[in-house]
RNA sequence: GGCGACAUAGCCAAGUGGUAAGGCAGAGGACUGCAAAUCCUUUAUCCCCCGGUUCAAAUCCGGGUGUCGCCUCCA
């Protein structure tokens, strides 16, 4: 496998820290807010290489944080009249119910900053005792200059850094791109007790001390957005290397933009989209499909119109699947099954490409690609040997179906049952029955006007049906319907 | 001011030296009572522009134009 490293600008072979094993840890969220697309990206995408490596027989350990102790969090709080900690709670259960409809499975932990002032005012203390921070007015700040290696994730200088004089100067600090360690408290905030007096964490050292404890040392990936190169991963290799005088990650990976009309989509500039929103609009599996449809690292500007060409795209998806499953339906694989030769040669070839772009730093966009051609092959073979008729030969065909339950493990575009079939949504399935029970009393109405050639009938049920979102169709093996919309 | 990324058909989007995946939209055909779905065929002599390297470049190098990002909270 091959990794884009932002550490040296380049995609490497992938070596784990330990065969057979990769430790990933991926920034979070701050949970001040419901999630937008933006902070979906990394989530979806990293939820991938997750996947795809348990896929290619990885023992996986994956964090992710999040991010209860902040400013914003703070400020946020206050406007509310809530405690930030308990405001900041609520918001990790509204990240979950998002992050769960966009199948995102669980991390194997999800450190919060809260849960861990012991391991960060260690770490701080550490940082302290070997003369790489300092103390002022009771805030304890990193001293840049002290660390050689600063720079070397963003690529830049600190003499590059100062050159855009954007950097407020603070008299207090040695140097203008030192960063706070630990912050004095102030009235109304959450404060800890520590050698420097009561306060609370500093933004960037929650990550190095949460994925040193549950990492270690030079552990395989760390993962998040672009604009958390610097300061924020610049920052945390800085305190872990100073601290342990270790190489922190192996892999940094860094996730492109959501745009808005190509700008960045970000809360600043107001131009974001909740991910909640959109969910009223689509389903999860069209937004997951959508995001996963562009390679991670290019920008992906997002509108409707683009989701709903994903829709349609998705669609002819699960079309195939449909098929394929009608085509298998009460057929067990016997001694009868023989596979087709040609098909089953062209299947092993689709799942080489497949595996070969994921192994090509995580191409997802290229990997569904080869979710289109399985599909135009199932779809082509079903109709040149207008399957139905045909007894034998579904081994091949079996084989297609097992390619997309092993395709979406890794994509994670449908939600799958524990046997691997690919569910729909389950929400209230009481009176998803009563739908379809009433939608096939009205086909077997409009069968019999068709029968009776009584066509003005039978157009009338299927347009009215169109209406309700409903869509008909006709086949030789009876009639078919779908939501449509 | 410093650093960096990107520019591929009407739209979205892969492809980083060997002669342009895939999707959406469009066109023609098969199938159909009409549709839908599906299948088949078709849609970029060419990958922002100009130079260079090479037997060979969308892909490498130099220059230009444009768009975006980071340098401040941000996924």
């Amino acid at each position: 496998m091959r990794i884009y490293n932002t550490l040296t600008r380049k995609k490497e072979e992938f070596i784990p820290r330990q065969p057979g094993k990769v430790a990933i840890y991926v920034c979070g969220p701050t949970t001040y807010n419901y999630i937008h697309l933006g902070n979906a990206r990394p989530i979806v995408f990293f939820d991938t290489v997750r996947r795809y490596f348990k896929y290619r027989g990885f023992n996986v350990l994956y964090a992710q944080n999040f991010t209860d102790i902040d400013d914003k969090i703070i400020n946020r709080a206050r406007e509310e009249g809530d405690d930030p900690l308990a405001l900041a709670d609520r918001y990790i259960g509204e990240y979950f119910k998002d992050a769960d409809a966009l199948n995102v499975l669980r991390a194997d932990i999800h450190p919060k900053v809260s849960g861990h002032i012991t391991e960060i005012i260690e770490l701080v203390g550490t940082l302290v005792d070997k003369d790489f921070a300092y103390m002022v007015d009771g805030d304890v700040y990193y001293n840049v200059r002290k660390y050689a290696g600063y720079g070397k994730l963003s690529g830049r200088t600190l003499e590059d850094m100062q050159a855009g004089a954007r950097v407020e100067v603070d008299a207090r600090k040695n140097d203008p791109m030192d960063f706070a360690l630990w912050k004095s408290t102030k009235p109304g905030e959450p404060a800890w007790d520590s050698p420097w007096g009561e306060g609370r964490p500093g933004w960037h050292i929650e990550c190095s001390a949460m994925a040193l404890k549950y990492l270690g040392i030079n552990f395989d990936i760390h993962g998040g957005g672009f604009d958390l190169i610097f300061p924020h991963h610049e920052n945390e290799i800085a305190q872990a290397e100073a601290a342990t005088g270790q190489p922190f990650a192996r892999y940094w990976m860094h996730n492109g933009f959501i745009t808005i009309n190509r700008e960045k989509m970000s809360k600043s500039l107001g131009n974001f989209f909740l991910v909640r929103d959109i969910l009223s609009k689509f389903a999860p599996e069209v937004v997951r499909f959508y995001l996963l449809g562009t390679h991670y690292r290019s920008p992906l500007d997002f509108d409707y119109e683009k989701l709903a060409a994903a829709q349609k795209g998705l669609e002819r998806i699960k079309t195939s699947l449909r098929l394929l499953d009608e085509a298998l339906e009460g057929r067990e694989s016997g001694d009868e099954a023989r596979p087709d030769l040609a098909l089953d040669s062209r299947l092993e070839e689709i799942l080489l490409e497949f595996e070969k772009a994921m192994d090509d730093d995580f191409n997802t966009a290229l990997a569904i690609g080869m979710m289109f051609n399985l599909a135009r092959e199932v779809n082509s073979y079903l109709q040149k040997n207008d399957f139905p008729g045909l007894a034998e030969k579904i081994a091949s065909l079996q084989k297609a179906r097992q390619m997309f339950v092993r395709f979406n493990c890794v994509l994670g575009i449908f939600k799958t049952s524990a046997g691997g079939n690919i569910l729909r949504e389950d929400k209230d399935m009481e009176k998803e029955r009563l739908v379809e029970d009433l939608i096939d009393l009205i086909i077997e109405i409009r069968q019999t006007a068709r029968q009776n050639k009584d066509w003005p009938t039978a157009d009338r049920l299927r347009d009215r049906l169109k209406e309700l979102g409903i869509a008909l169709e006709d086949t030789p093996d009876g009639v078919r319907w779908k939501r449509q919309g």
